[in-house]
DNA sequence: TTACTTTTATGACTTAAATCATAAAAGAAC
DNA sequence: GTTCTTTTATGATTTAAGTCATAAAAGTAA
């Protein structure tokens, strides 16, 4: 999102995470902008029984965490990293400085932001009031149109696990898989050898 | 959020609207910049049989409905007037215009929307995996500190009607009384002739 | 003060998704 | 190719929240 070229004249360090790695913890206050070099970081919540919730997963060049930094706040979520990766790490206050000095890539960040909220805000009136097969439906066609950019008449491969969709759309694993076998066979998605193609 | 005088400046137009009346529809191409003047604006979704999700309410002085107008997508969701209202309506090119030319204003708004991404992650979490008392605490709790900005000590007496608080957390009415009971019982909140204090 | 509307309240019943148990595939590691 | 782990799958049962019906307060308008 941010050229590593203006990261690097700005002093941003490379952080190495190991898979399973925490980076940050919920309720705690940001102090860095993070941005992914390589591998894929998810941000999530358990609740008291141990439930996950995944609030986004970012993979290469995408920015996580900045709301809270800008706004502030809190994590409202943990940062783990779903694959051994790289991220850029970069103090609030560079961070700040690199945003007044180049409104360009301020104004994307501010797009970045938007259309996150915009994730955010389908998703959660989803979860608060639709079926499961609508919510998968939902989640599999934002992945193919907004996250893979897949015009609409070409197959898109999921590259989710049944627990991942689970886990961003508020259900259990159980339902997931049962609303995929019902879409099947409505002919909505197919399998292929259990992958999901839509 | 964006001052009247800049506002004016850029050429913003007002707008009256009475209660219950749609400003705009959801899988709508946005065209404006929108901040409410006077009165109370909600965005809200229905799902097939009618149910309601409200995703914000804006009062006086706050702006909504940027994030799609910014990232080009259209609108996730109606508004609709709560109450007569006043909102300042200012173009698209000319909203771009003012950010790039006022960049403390352009920090202002992405901090707007950092607050309000915050708000979002917070309460879809809520809503995929904790109980009704611990959402609708969740809701009152955020209102009380982040809206409002009352200290915690200071009693809070909650404005939302309880139809309100369940589209909010998408419960039904029925749920909403049930838990408000219940968290009395509990002695985490108060009620004052029907009217909730926290 | 009365009439009408909206909001709050409560009990009985239903239902969709969670939970629990168990197993078969598929994938990764050696 | 065998072992171990993870993911997918399916049936039986439970349960929390939704639904439905009905009414009492509270708020508003004439």
């Amino acid at each position: 999102m941010i050229s590593d070229d203006l990261l690097k004249k700005y002093g941003a360090e490379k952080v190495h995470l190991v898979k399973r790695e925490v980076l940050f913890g919920v309720d705690t206050l940001p102090r860095y902008y993070f941005q992914v070099i390589s591998g894929k970081i998810k941000m999530n919540n358990f609740n008291e029984d141990g439930k996950e919730f995944i609030q986004g997963i970012f993979s290469e060049g995408l920015s996580f965490g900045e709301p809270p930094l800008l706004a502030e706040l809190a994590y409202p979520a943990y940062a783990e990293a779903v694959a051994n990766s790289i991220v850029w790490k970069l103090e609030k206050s560079k961070f700040l400085a690199l945003l007044k000095e180049n409104p360009e890539t301020h104004l994307v960040l501010t797009k970045v932001l938007a259309r996150r909220l915009h994730y955010k805000a389908t998703m959660v009136a989803e979860i608060s009031s639709e079926s499961p097969e609508h919510r998968l439906l939902k989640l599999i066609d934002y992945f193919k149109t907004h996250i893979h950019k897949i015009p609409d008449e070409e197959p898109y491969l999921v590259e989710l696990s049944r627990q991942q969709m689970a886990d961003l759309i508020g259900l259990r694993v159980e339902t997931v898989i049962r609303a995929i076998k019902s879409l099947e066979k409505k002919n909505i998605l197919q399998l292929q050898s259990h992958k999901i193609v839509r």
